[in-house]
DNA sequence: GCCACATTATATACTAGCGAACAAGATTGC
DNA sequence: GCAATCTTGTTCGCTAGTATATAATGTGGC
């Protein structure tokens, strides 16, 4: 008795919970962003930029948790529709720069505040107490999964 | 003043944590069932035709929340590899019905422990108070998006 | 200097999801 | 009964992500 610390109930009933929020939220902001013609992850990317214009296809990818080749498509993408602008390094000619083009700057300006609208949509209604425990309860699986895949690792 | 319910730390730390934890629980998920040579989206469909064999496409859309063009490929995929058979309904020759093979019965046995063993593994450590809490509040914010996301359709 | 190794980005091929257009088949109105 | 309409599933084309392999370039050992 005494080794049963979850039932079964919360295990699935989590489980189901983020992944219906992780989707909705998904498209709720894909929705939002649609009008402006980015997408969520495209948006990502710029406001990542924005905070540090210039960076390389790698640092891109590990601040945003993205495979190399997943940062190449976004990139190829958001340079077509003339967002963003690739730069060969001189010192380094292996490595690409990524650079906002000024067509983006007006745009990221609008961008965030739709983000913060649409995040206090989400939060509408929850007290600040319950935040802070699922704040941490989802750090604590966060851990946890960090735990487990770097183990798998070896 | 009055009118600030959250502080912009809440928006963000919550907005990455649940991107986070849904992502690693998909790359944990995934992890573990490839050596069983199936994705986490097709074992979600085994999981349900096992609790209701022989439905339609439709019905499977539905219960798993993903759009018919979706579940068309994870069954053709699963159809690929022997584990999922369609029978055309003999009443309405439009529709498919989807039957487990004899194959998937031992392998769903299988990935019920796998998963049951995965969930634990994430929620280790924490307590059923907090993890109350933290489903109360993803339900709330589950609630604000479907919310947001029917207004939207008008 | 040169060779072995590491890093950066790309190409290729796959799973997974979306939306729109379409064909076949049922259903409903008249 | 037949035309209009709704449903079911497919095809096509797109975004996004994964893993693996490869090419180009830097770097460090010697």
């Amino acid at each position: 008795m005494a080794a049963k610390p979850h039932t079964i109930d919360w295990e699935l009933r989590l489980g189901y919970l983020i992944h219906d929020v992780s989707r909705l939220r998904r498209s709720a902001f894909d929705r939002c962003l649609k009008p402006h013609n980015v997408t969520r992850s495209q948006w990502w990317v710029l406001a990542f930029l924005s905070r540090e214009d210039g960076m390389t296809q790698s640092q891109l990818a590990e601040q945003l948790d993205l495979g190399t080749v997943a940062i190449g498509g976004l990139i190829d993408r958001l340079q077509k529709t003339g967002l963003v602008r690739r730069e060969s390094d001189a010192r380094d000619r292996r490595v690409n720069r990524v650079f906002l083009e000024p067509k983006s700057k007006q745009l990221i300006v609008r961008l965030r505040k739709l983000n913060h609208g649409m995040n206090a949509t989400i939060l509408a209604g929850l007290s600040d107490a319950h935040l802070e425990t699922a704040a941490k309860t989802l750090d604590g699986m966060k851990r946890n999964l960090l735990t487990f895949l770097q183990a798998a690792d070896t």
